[in-house]
DNA sequence: GCAATAGTGTCTGTTAGACAGTATTCC
DNA sequence: GGAATACTGTCTAACAGACACTATTGC
């Protein structure tokens, strides 16, 4: 009989800070040896015949303090398997994305996606592994996109997620074009309410209702 | 402390057959119980800190009789959480795929992807969400296609290969094009020996050598 | 009106798809 | 020459990228 191998769950959580304009992801100081007190991705040990997704809630929940309605959409990225990426033995990594709304959380600590501080265990490594996939899941990936924009948005904020997860911003033309081609969005005649400092208010987007049964 | 999850690691193992002009999944009867007897995919219980490649060789060498050279690339697909996938209890399951070249093996079965008989277990479901990644990486991955493809190859072999994976034979001239915006492919102005039934002898493609550093 | 923001029309170059026509081989 | 197979040139439609121009708001 194969000893078996222990399992992580590591979380990249992406959360959209429409006043920030931008894609943040959280990570917490580490409680516990290794690591302890260095910041690292939430992460959780799988337990026996759990699901990822179950696994990954409780992950953002208990390592970045949000409540478990603030997670609105979960999903595979990558598995890594390098044997000493964890100090106290060999030890799969299955990496997952959610995204979250509301309260930022107790002991989260957010940063820009492109700014990301250095990590514990190989976390720089998946998170830098696993960016290219996050940007194709935009606009792609109809859960992915709708849990970090959420029900209704504008395309200013549009605008300023894709930004965030390609580095590159669209011209809003564009854009439209594309989001007019996702599947259950459908673009309204409705504006947003007036801004700060003034400017046209943006047109706002939203998912229809079978689109999101989430 | 948490129970840790038993992670069994199953393989997709893709064969091109020049003869046959089809790509071949190989599956294999199962020798034990559960469901002994019937067809799967080559799978094992993945080791105490066994790397995934490694366990991707063990399966197909294992499982279907194949030589360890006979493995020319291999990769990651999906991770499966069903937890009642397995009647022993509840496991996690990997998919990978595998690129094989040489001779068939001693108890694998070979099937044309889009005629693959049940399968044990929830393979049945692993192939068919399988599938259109597999289709994707044609082209896309280096080092999927030259495992699948091998060093040098045809057009016509290129056509056979992208029909098994998309269901779609594409026209020869837009192929072409294709291949000659992939890194490290380069059409040569060798032409393939001549055919068994006559008819114009297809160009050679070949990968330059730093592509293929397999 | 001016600054700030957002949306629209259109042009360009690239790519996917399609197909008729031509080339090379065996018999 | 005829059947079988393979390659080439070119046409069309879709798409990504780019940008000038117009529209709406607060001050």
């Amino acid at each position: 009989m194969i000893e078996s191998t222990l399992v992580s769950v590591d979380v990249i959580a992406l959360r959209f800070d429409p006043d920030a304009r931008t894609v943040l992801v959280g990570v917490a100081p580490r409680a516990q040896a290794p690591f302890a007190g260095e910041l690292a991705l939430p992460g959780v040990l799988l337990g026996r015949g759990e699901r990822l997704r179950d696994a990954t809630t409780r992950a953002v929940t208990g390592k970045l303090g949000l409540a478990g309605e603030s997670v609105t959409a979960t999903g595979q990225l990558a598995t890594f398997d390098e044997p000493s990426r964890d100090p106290r033995g060999p030890t799969l990594s299955i990496a997952l994305w959610a995204t979250v709304t509301g309260p930022s959380g107790d002991v989260a600590v957010w940063h820009r996606l492109d700014d990301v501080p250095a990590l514990a265990f190989d976390h720089d490594r998946i998170v830098a592994d696993c960016r290219p996939l996050l940007a194709d899941k935009l606009w792609r990936d109809v859960a992915f996109t709708a849990g970090l924009l959420g029900r209704e948005f504008t395309t200013a904020q549009a605008l300023d997620v894709t930004e965030s997860l390609t580095g590159d911003r669209p011209y809003p033309a564009n854009l439209g074009r594309t989001m007019d081609r996702v599947p259950g969005l459908e673009r309204t005649t409705e504006h947003a309410s007036a801004l700060p400092k003034g400017g046209r208010p943006p047109l706002v987007w939203k998912w229809s209702s079978e689109a999101v049964r989430a």
